[in-house]
DNA sequence: CATCGATAAAATTTCGAAAATCACCACTTT
DNA sequence: AAAGTGGTGATTTTCGAAATTTTATCGATG
């Protein structure tokens, strides 16, 4: 028994493993909306056999991040212009309802994350833009609007959301070709950050959905043309 | 080959034939919470192989009915007054969404539904309370809900509400050995079907947030007791 | 020329068993 | 007694292939 890792309890089976890796090749765009998914393919790209294979598949179905059709297979979920605003509303809805009892009842612990995480945003969004830093920003980002609803008490509220948002980050990622002009997301969150911190529930919210309303809208477009 | 049901295409895959088998048997309490669901005892009570089983139970992880540990199998989601809670707040949150936006933008077929739906729910809220018939009460109950939000143009709103919604379903069956005294259902249901055919959205989404809430006050006391 | 049907190829689904891991219990040691 | 130690049976996880179904191919026919 060959143990790479040598004292870690990171004991992680192949169905994780292939959960994990699928998963984020299908928020990243690099397999395709639509797209079949060949179980012999899978397995030769992620290298693990076809059981722990279709288990993975099945938690994907659960996160609607994959579709299956009986006796014929599984797909990746489509894109479209109406899926992203639908996607965009309901996070609106969630994360919105989320920031508003963060705001009401973040105690300290949860205001240091807050400020820990937008630090680290602000350092990832000044580096410059090569791919693997935008994988860094992406990954700065969602802890940032992580850190932000943490402090709710409901845990449905967090696990949907960052369901949906996920959704959310695939769209940016398919919309990353088109540059989207017209927009300084970096204003955006010091922006929101700023009102989170001032503690003002109705300016939070309100720049929170228009930020959410900006990505959505610019991934619409790119979609449509 | 044997083909039981001559002409109908409903090809069940032994997979989808289990999870349809345990969702109901987890949502009705045949399955308590927190119980292990051991792959050598599912098989026996399903007659399904391994494999289907365990692709049915990934599944059931992304319903969150099912939690898997690494390496130590899955077990049937835990039951809690505060998860009862948090269960009615979220269904809350996206019921009236959706309700609001049907009451608005609803068009005839989806009034027809409505009335049809309530005039079923209205038989069987007439019929004695036997085991088959609560079961019975209990469907017809799933499907006024879910006419009454349907006409909601996001997918993501349905189908989150209706994962939520088997949550709360769930409570219902666990608390139903106590016996939930002073409630009267089938007033409640005219109640908010009055305010729903007048299409006043305040007056329906009260009543249902009362109605909800009542739903989970209830599960939350058996609970705790 | 399109359509239908039979056949072959490819893919999905399921099975039975092997490999890896865990849980339990008796046993030793301090 | 409390705490470690090792072994054994039960359980989870994974594999390789068989069974079943879908998809593609290719003539033959109307």
């Amino acid at each position: 028994m060959n143990d790479l890792a040598p004292n870690s309890d990171s004991t992680q089976t192949d169905t994780e493993l292939a959960y994990g890796s699928i998963r984020d090749d299908i928020i990243q765009g690099h397999l395709q909306p639509g797209s079949k998914l060949k179980v012999a393919d899978l397995r030769a790209r992620y290298s693990v056999g076809a059981a722990p294979l279709r288990e993975a598949l099945s938690r994907l179905v659960g996160d609607r991040l994959v579709v299956q059709q009986t006796q014929r297979g599984f797909r990746v979920k489509e894109a479209s212009p109406a899926d992203v605003e639908d996607v965009g509303r309901v996070r609106n809805l969630l994360e919105c309802e989320a920031l508003r009892e963060s705001l009401l009842s973040g105690k300290d612990d949860w205001e240091a994350r807050v400020v820990a995480s937008y630090h680290r945003l602000t350092l990832a969004e000044g580096r410059s833009k090569s791919p693997e830093n935008l994988r860094e920003l992406e990954l700065r980002n969602n802890e940032f609007h992580e850190a932000l609803v943490s402090a709710t008490q409901s845990r449905w509220l967090l696990e949907l959301r960052a369901q949906v948002y996920h959704h959310h980050e695939r769209y940016r990622y398919l919309s990353r070709t088109k540059k989207n002009s017209s927009r300084d997301t970096a204003a955006e969150h010091a922006a929101i950050y700023d009102a989170v911190i001032r503690r003002d529930v109705k300016e939070a919210c309100a720049l929170t959905t228009d930020h959410i309303d900006r990505t959505t809208k610019s991934a619409s477009e790119a979609m449509s043309s």
